[in-house]
DNA sequence: GTCTATACGCAGATAGAC
DNA sequence: GTCTATCTGCGTATAGAC
């Protein structure tokens, strides 16, 4: 018979240990909760993954290559630039409406441990200079006005990530800690944001 | 004699613990450390401050106090909207410069213990309706474009703030881990930000 | 491979001398 | 008020039975 088993212990504890990490940080996780939520006990975690620095790299790793890949690629079609910009917003708004605690995860652990982050990132090698090559051809073509690309690309991220990593103060500073609201205008920035870039960036 | 000391034992304690907490966070900081930094031993640290909860609780709720006024104030003078938008970015930019593990600690901080926070920001009861008012009335004036006033706000402190908070991924992805264009990028979006936000929102 | 029991170190907090 | 020494609990990690 075929035992091969989809659900095996590795795989509860990474998905288990993503979970916590995500929501906990790495200094705020315990390998207790970790285990809980995979249902098995702390000795099992320390069997597959030496220790909690290990399973927290396994996991922090992987996370950086699934975010980066899909961020260019929308970008870098042949596509018109609104079209373009449009599909990214509304592509970049959606992941994080699936994964809103990502980009608090993130800053988080970029900030922590600065060595250990950029060997991380470093060995992913991700490459922006084909997106900025495609901007500043944008502009040459007349498409939109001339600008640094990499203020045009800070404020798109900056502008789709922060009310998922400010929501807490944003929630409450903007409706009143309504949640529905607040994740209505969330949704609704799939638009809006897209409306406030083009109006800044295309030509009068 | 005058035997006043300017420089007594909380206020080196108060000031040692901003420094550490604002640079590790609440989970990262030890007590140990701020002791040191304080040039003081941690046993004091408890007599003055009962536990390092208390003492982060005055160190964060000093900090809230200490950024929100002023966010207000200029926006709500009665310059004209283009002239409101380009000061207010200035000082806010040059307000991180001078304290830019600032962004990413709030951020750190509001996601952490959430209950704590509501709490420490309710009892400082901060109020954003007068500024939602103004963008609405400069809306009617058709002096800027309808939109939600909301996603203004929003995304002025998104690209003010955000750039902050990821440098070490920006910094990285944009400027090869060059900390001086990064720095000089960072100062240079007083004005980018400016044109930015009020090229989308100014009518044509 | 999986478990229970335990070792070990660290960090917050306290006791008590001065 | 300030210090040294110490207690205590928690969390990572390991030993060892099954």
């Amino acid at each position: 018979m075929n035992d091969i088993k989809k659900d095996n212990t590795e795989d509860k504890i990474l998905k288990a240990a993503k979970t916590i990490f995500i929501r906990k940080g790495m200094d705020g996780a315990r390998m207790q909760e970790i285990a809980d939520e995979a249902g098995i006990n702390k000795a099992l975690l320390h069997y597959y993954f030496r220790s909690k620095q290990k399973l927290f790299e396994a996991i922090f790793s992987n996370l950086l290559n699934q975010i980066f890949p899909n961020i260019s690629s929308i970008l870098l079609s042949t596509k018109p630039i609104e079209e373009k910009i449009e599909l990214f917003v509304e592509n970049y708004i959606e992941m994080l409406l699936q994964n809103p605690y990502l980009p608090a995860f993130v800053l988080k652990e970029i900030n922590r441990d600065s060595d250990f982050f950029e060997n991380t990132f470093k060995s992913n090698r991700i490459d922006l200079s084909q997106l900025l090559l495609m901007f500043e051809n944008e502009m040459k073509a007349g498409n939109i006005r001339k600008m640094n690309p990499r203020d045009l690309i800070a404020n798109l991220l900056a502008m789709c990530i922060f009310p998922f990593a400010a929501k807490p103060l944003l929630k409450l500073l903007l409706f009143n800690d309504d949640h529905e609201n607040y994740n209505r205008f969330l949704e609704e920035r799939k638009k809006t944001i897209t409306e406030f870039a083009l109006n800044s960036i295309l030509p009068k």
